[in-house]
Order: structure tokens, then sequence, then C-alpha cells
DNA sequence: CGAATTTCTCAGCCTCTGCTCAGCTTCAGC
DNA sequence: GCTGAAGCTGAGCAGAGGCTGAGAAATTCG
């Protein structure tokens, strides 16, 4: 069942949403304020974000708009209170997916949930990602650079969609190792490397520029250009 | 491992908590006063700051905003009374980055506190930094002087950013090792000298003022001007 | 059960970083 | 202006960090 993340700071709704979306069958996080919401979307990729405009720190804007920024395009659903109707253009406009005028009855939160997540084309983590001219798609397991396919064994493909996950961003030894194999710590091999080296060879194998940079001293970037 | 700064005027607490933290592999630092943790987080820089709100002297807020207030952006967990919610807006909006009610489970603080310290792609420890026309992004490691971008090793970037998040504030030589190079004591090298005068290289290859400025016979500082 | 594929380990090689050192420059106090 | 302390810098080196090929172990599949 889908993963709901629900971002309010008033702790009595939280409660009662989490309790709501619990007994539907979710699975459910929350988050109190914006920079927790930002960690969460971060660490727990869940399909549709909850979000309260109005909250201290970074509001809701602020964080679908940083979200968005990133290129995360995971689900969003806007709360905001009654008669700030030029909101609702705001909101849309900074990629919101849809939007729910406080007070609302929960089993109106609970139709809109399920309508975005019908939509076709968007579940959870399979959305093809795409990077520069590389494109990974979770759904079929097709890789490709460019027009060119190859082929990937399972844990090429977890690595390389991590990192696809995660454009511009660079990625610790111990964030990759924890997220694709699950690491709580492995001392000094060089397993890493090795994927990396074995991924490198596969995408750039009709000559094409280095997508996957190393870093030194820190981890690697899905990047262009050196 | 990180260091955490608790501070709360209940000794009984304190004691408890830091065994807690001890026990789970922290360096812990306490304080039982305003005055204190101020003095503590200057000397001492720790990694995170655990506040209690009610406090003689000045309270948890105050220290808080004086922190802020010199542009200090060490991780900060507030603690508060049960049901103080205006509190904890308050909190926030002066810079807080979580926030626990009293009296919590010594598992949910470790929780919080690993949870700050880990922030893998968004969070405190991850926010893009500027000063002047400095800019540095812990996330991408992306690091630009205006609108020229350099390159930095990975001890260089440790310190560019050590340096960049305590902007005009004077740092001994001794804050600056510890926190960069994790030295206990460093007897009578000129490491830092030598990075201080690589950072400044790059950050004025093309000319630019100087941002580092020497503090003869204390440390450096981060300030525009000679 | 045997073959093929995948995952991982290991050792050797190479590059760049981090650090030391020695000599030079700058500064403050006299 | 002299002098010693503090700070700066260029050169160079040892080793950490990273890459690769070979092959052992594990897993999958017929």
């Amino acid at each position: 069942m889908a993963t709901v993340l629900i971002v309010d700071d008033d702790p009595k709704l939280l409660k009662m949403l989490q309790r709501t979306l619990l007994y539907e069958g979710f699975r459910v996080l929350t988050a109190s304020n914006g920079h927790e919401a930002l960690a969460q979307v971060q660490a727990q990729r869940p399909d549709i974000v909850v979000l309260d405009w109005l909250m201290p720190g970074p509001d809701g804007l602020n964080v679908l708009q940083r979200l968005r920024a990133t290129g995360d395009r995971t689900l969003v659903l806007m709360l905001t209170a009654r008669d700030a109707v030029e909101h609702r253009v705001e909101g849309l406009e900074a990629g919101a997916d849809d939007y729910l005028v406080k007070p609302f009855a929960p089993a109106e939160l609970l139709a809109r949930i399920h309508a975005l997540l019908r939509r076709p084309g968007i579940g959870a983590g399979d959305e093809p990602l795409t990077y520069s001219n590389l494109y990974l798609n979770p759904a079929t397991r097709e890789t490709r650079r460019g027009s060119r396919p190859f082929e990937l064994t399972a844990k090429e493909f977890e690595l390389l969609r991590f990192l696809m996950r995660h454009p511009r961003q660079v990625l610790t030894r111990e964030q990759i190792l924890q997220a694709v194999w699950g690491y709580d710590f492995g001392g000094d091999d060089n397993v890493l490397e090795v994927y990396i080296g074995y991924l490198r060879k596969k995408t750039e194998a009709a000559g094409e520029p280095r997508l996957i940079q190393t870093v030194r001293g820190v981890g690697y970037v899905l990047r262009e250009e050196g």
C-alpha cells in the first residue's frame, strides 16, 4: 500500500489524519515543520505528501518549491485556510497536484488522495528517471544511453537508480552503501568502486562522456562534464 | 563521533541524559544555565545543542536568539514543557532545528539527534552557505566566488565550510583544528596556515579582495575588507 | 547437478591529497 | 630601524584513496 507523508504543525490534526489514513491502510509518516518534511521526503520517498501551507520555518509553498527545484515530482496535496484563494493559484503554479481548503471532511481528503494515486504512470518508485541522455525505467527495467540500450544486473540497476534519484547531489560512500547494499557499516571493501566501474563501462561503452563523477575523499555524483 | 551539548538546569535530568548519550558514543558537554551554554558553544563548537527552554538567567529562547544573531548555525534541539504550543512556534522561528516536548523518552531524543545529524540531501548541514560573494553548496559541493567556480579538495572544503558557518566570528586556531582536523592537541605544526593559504589562493585567484583575514596571535575570521 | 551469471574479494598500480619542512615575509614592540 | 615571534609559501614526499583485471564464492536457472 502507498505511503503518505502528512505535514502539519498542529499535533491534534496530525494525529487525527494519521489515524484516519492508517485505518484506511496507508503507511503513514508525519512531519511537523518544513525541515522535517524535506528530510522525510528525501529519506522515505513517500508516494504522496499532504502539505499544510501555514507552518513555522519554511512554509508549505517553500517546501514545495524546494522539492520541485531539485526535480522531485512526488505528488503533493496542499492544505490551506479557508479564504486564501490567491494561495491556490500560487500553490498550483508551484507544482502542487491538488488543493484542499481547511476545514475539510477527512472523507474528502481520502477521496482526493485516492484520486491522485490512481493517476496513470505515477506509481511510487517506478517513475522513469532521466538525467542528461541517460534513461532508466524501473517498471520495465529498460536502460538506455541516448538511443543505445544496455543491460544491467540487479545490483548495477539499484545503484544507478539511486544515483539517478539524486542527480547533481554528491552522495557519500556511506549513503550509497547504506541505500543500495544496506550496510550498517562495511569496513574496508571496495565493492562500491567495482560497481561504479561496471556502470561506467556500460554507460560509456560507445565512447559517450562520463556521467558518474568521482568526488575524491567523499563519494560520487551524477553530473555532466568532469 | 559527534559532540552534543546538553543545557538544562535540572541536575538529575542532565546526568541521565549525559549517561544515555555517552553510552551511545557521543562526546557530551553540559551546561546548567544560559551563560555557560553560550560559553561552551563558543569554546567547544558542539555539533548539536540540546537546549531547555526554562532556565534561570538567559532562557533557552534567549540563548538561541543570541546564537543566531551572531550568525551561528549550530544545530539546536529545543526542550519545552508539555503544552506550551506557542513556544514551539517562537522557537522554530528563532531558528531551532527541532523541538521536543517534556517529558520525553530518552530513545526519542536519541532518534531526533541522529535524525538531525544525518540529514542527507536536505537539511541544515547541507544548506548552501553564502558570505559576501562566496558560495558553497554542501549538497552538490559546488563552490564559487561570484560567478567564478573553483575546485576544492575534501579538507579545503571542510575548512571553508567551517569558516562560512561562522562568518564574522573570530575562530581560534584550536577551534578550527578541533573542528576540521579533530585534533585533541596539535603541538607545533603549521598545517592550518598551509590550508588557509590554499583557500586564499583559490578564492582570490581572479584578484578578488581577501575574505579570510588573519587575526594575529588568535586565529582567523571570514570577513570583508582587510 | 552442472553451467551460467552475478556478486564480491583481492592485489597491484597510479594519481592526487594531505602534510612536513625550511626559508621567507610581515608585524608588533622596543 | 632592529629584532624576534607569528604567519606565509613553494617544494617535495609518503601514503590514502581510487581504479582495474582476475578470479573465487554465491546465486540462479535449466
